[in-house]
DNA sequence: TAGATTGTTAATCGATTAACAATC
DNA sequence: TAGATTGTTAATCGATTAACAATC
């Protein structure tokens, strides 16, 4: 607090926790939602609420930001929907690459809540030659060997990995090469980037593994157990649920080697 | 420590911290990895290098399971899969349902890494009666009114949820009244449960949002930026790049209504 | 034995939470 | 003014990390 520096604010700049910054984009999603809605204000608690979070942590994250709201009121909601999008940065447009392709990431170019928030599919990107000038939601995709031009050409900053485990470094060194800084990794591998490139995951398998160990945890401790009702009725009958023989027929999707780990079937998570 | 409990280890059973349990599925992972090459044993050092971790991290996490390694040696790589494996509840058969198979659905589904790591796609479930039948990843799609049904002939206590937004909290809430505790959400909502039911999101939009708010630090902080380099040329020639105008036509997905608030276009995070 | 590496301690750091004075 | 609600404090809790004694 007041180190007089010169040209901004000062009262935050420096330092908004990590968990913080985690929560701003639920509390701007709640916040959409009520602007939408056209209610003026709202307070803490009911804030807190839609957003799934208690109201003393709202009001601390909020702290950092900067006295935005008024007591005896509450906060504004359009002034609030302003101040957290430009501190998250959602007051420019955000190109963004997306490499691979295949079921995945398809299904994530299709997804239409980008251009709302930000953020524009610059280039869809894949190894695939066939996949090559066929439009996926809109936007034809493009060849890898183009990556680096695509890039400089659209000032990306962000990717997007959506390619098999095995090829997801390769690419990567290739985004961060070119300039890109912060990427989000679908692929089931941990990804190694120099200091100074945010890498950002998301791993179905990871999480439906966390689920497990506590639903084990559930079912373990029997007699006392917070949800007796649901014991379930636990396999016993496993009856006609096809096997799953899906696995791979991933597509498209790789974008060059095969990488010296043996698994990587698929599009996603492993 | 010496809690005395009667039928087990007593080492651990009490509390693992959620910290640990949420890096127990990197371990696997490199572990595996580790495995398929045959590699007999591991240092902590090597391991945490594979799991993208530091080695402190690593062997506190690992003294919560137990003395599993051996000092001057390391950890024997066979056992330690099989001792994360059980942590984790992966040495059962976890049969999970996935709700709104629609282009992210349906990715998902396809993701071949389920069954390898002890769970089972057990149904498909759509509200749209011409996906019924439809068999995606092998498996046909079943009606959203058989859903309870469903999740009791197949004891699923795990359940995936990749419809609309719009539709989530309805479809979670059946799930829950059905028996499932432990819902993956791919929706971009927040979901309520009751107590003792456990709830993981993967929302797309909020990584990249919090790729946004780093992005923007290291772009402002010019002078002293960690990256000088990799100011990259940022936007000024926005070139070609179709702008997108992809959005909706996310196929089927949706489970029902079209709930009170008014966005959710199409099938993720938001 | 000498060298290597675990398992644990203790210090530090960051996040959460309740409570309440400030103030609309 | 009385009531409501923020912004901040301070206590607590949980996670990280370096260091090193234990021990293979």
């Amino acid at each position: 607090m007041a180190t007089g520096r010169t040209h901004r604010p000062a009262t935050r700049s420096r330092g908004i926790p990590e968990a913080t910054v985690a929560r701003l984009p639920l509390y701007l999603r709640a916040l959409t939602a009520l602007s939408e809605r056209s209610v003026p204000t709202v307070s803490s608690e009911e804030l807190a609420a839609a957003a799934g979070v208690n109201s003393a942590k709202l009001r601390k994250d909020f702290s950092y930001l900067g006295s935005y709201g008024t007591r005896g009121v509450g906060y504004d909601v359009e002034y609030l929907v302003y101040q957290i999008s430009r501190e998250l940065g959602l007051t420019q447009d955000w190109p963004i690459v997306m490499v691979g392709i295949g079921n995945l990431g398809a299904a994530l170019a299709n997804y239409g809540g980008f251009a709302s928030r930000g953020f524009r599919v610059a280039a869809l990107i894949d190894a695939d030659p066939a996949m090559v000038g066929k439009p996926v939601a809109g936007i034809p995709v493009q060849y890898i060997d183009d990556l680096e031009r695509i890039i400089e050409d659209n000032g990306v900053s962000i990717g997007v990995i959506a390619t098999p485990a095995g090829a997801a470094q390769q690419v990567c060194d290739r985004l961060v090469a070119a300039g890109v800084t912060s990427i989000l990794n679908f692929a089931p591998t941990v990804l190694s980037v120099p200091d100074g490139v945010d890498v950002r995951k998301v791993d179905l398998s990871i999480e439906l593994q966390i689920l497990a160990f506590h639903e084990q945890r559930k079912a373990g401790e029997d007699g006392e157990g917070p949800l007796p009702s649901a014991a379930a009725v636990r396999a016993a009958a496993a009856s006609e649920a096809a096997t799953a023989q899906a696995a791979a027929q991933a597509g498209s999707a790789a974008a060059g080697r095969k990488g010296p780990d043996g698994d990587v079937p698929a599009v996603m998570p492993a």
